[in-house]
DNA sequence: GATAATTTGTACGTATGTATA
DNA sequence: TTATACATACGTACAAATTAT
């Protein structure tokens, strides 16, 4: 964790930036704890909101997971598996609805999903941390 | 717009879920403006940050857009180009980072983007809003 | 062009509830 | 049972961008 350099408190914003920079960095690996916002706040010496505000952020961008109760994680990738691409006409990508993540057993948000049209009419839905488009050719 | 009938006021999940509805039914069309945080908070009687929570979901799940100054408005989906297999190895999908986003001059959240990888080792990068997955023989 | 009103952005503090460890 | 951590929600204030007057 990089302790505050600057003079000033960060805002929601920036907080998110340096929060990023660690996760990109590996200092906080998938998988790991991220800081917790009490913690967060007695740091950096800024409010509560702020600090949700900057998670609320690396949750949209699908890099960290908030679950109740527990510390806010950094998200692990599971390993993806090609789309099978029989009868397949167009696949589109979009973020679900909360609907589609219940049916999808993908509670966090953050997490576009591939919209698979097949054949007689049939769109598919399927997470997209989950699964890739694999080369044409190599069906 | 759908007024409260409930005599309780709505949590900001319940305000999502109310604006969502109004969306997908069309009573909010794409390009048009949602209703102001102020008219959300007197009409529900409920605090700002419960509408600004609200709001921040549907951002998330790219049904709104929001800029400063202006009116909060239902996204307006571009036409969709199809994306050009040649030499591609696979295609994945994640949520841009704020880089990211500028780079592709995808100022809003909510937009997934797709990682194209091709031959040498070229990744590029395409915004999930603008282009699709065309069937794989029709290249 | 200048001003005022509107709307969103940011941030503080406080309080209580709920799930997990 | 207790402590921790996240979830939800209120109120307040000021800043910044846009739009209307």
């Amino acid at each position: 964790m990089v302790s505050p350099d600057q003079p000033w408190p960060p805002g929601h914003q920036e907080l998110a930036e340096i929060l990023r920079r660690d996760i990109h960095a590996g200092r906080l690996a998938p998988g790991a704890p991220i800081p917790s916002d009490r913690w967060l706040e007695e740091t950096y010496g800024i409010g509560r909101n702020t600090v949700r505000a900057a998670v609320t952020l690396l949750r949209a961008e699908g890099l960290v997971v908030r679950r109740h109760g527990q510390a806010t994680r950094v998200r692990q990738m599971p390993v993806k598996q090609p789309i099978d691409l029989a009868g397949v006409t167009r696949i589109e990508v979009r973020m679900p609805s909360p609907d589609d993540r219940d049916r999808l057993r993908v509670p966090d948000l953050g997490v576009p999903v591939f919209e698979v049209h097949r054949r007689p009419g049939v769109v598919e839905l399927l997470p997209g941390d989950r699964w890739f488009v694999p080369a044409p050719g190599a069906s």
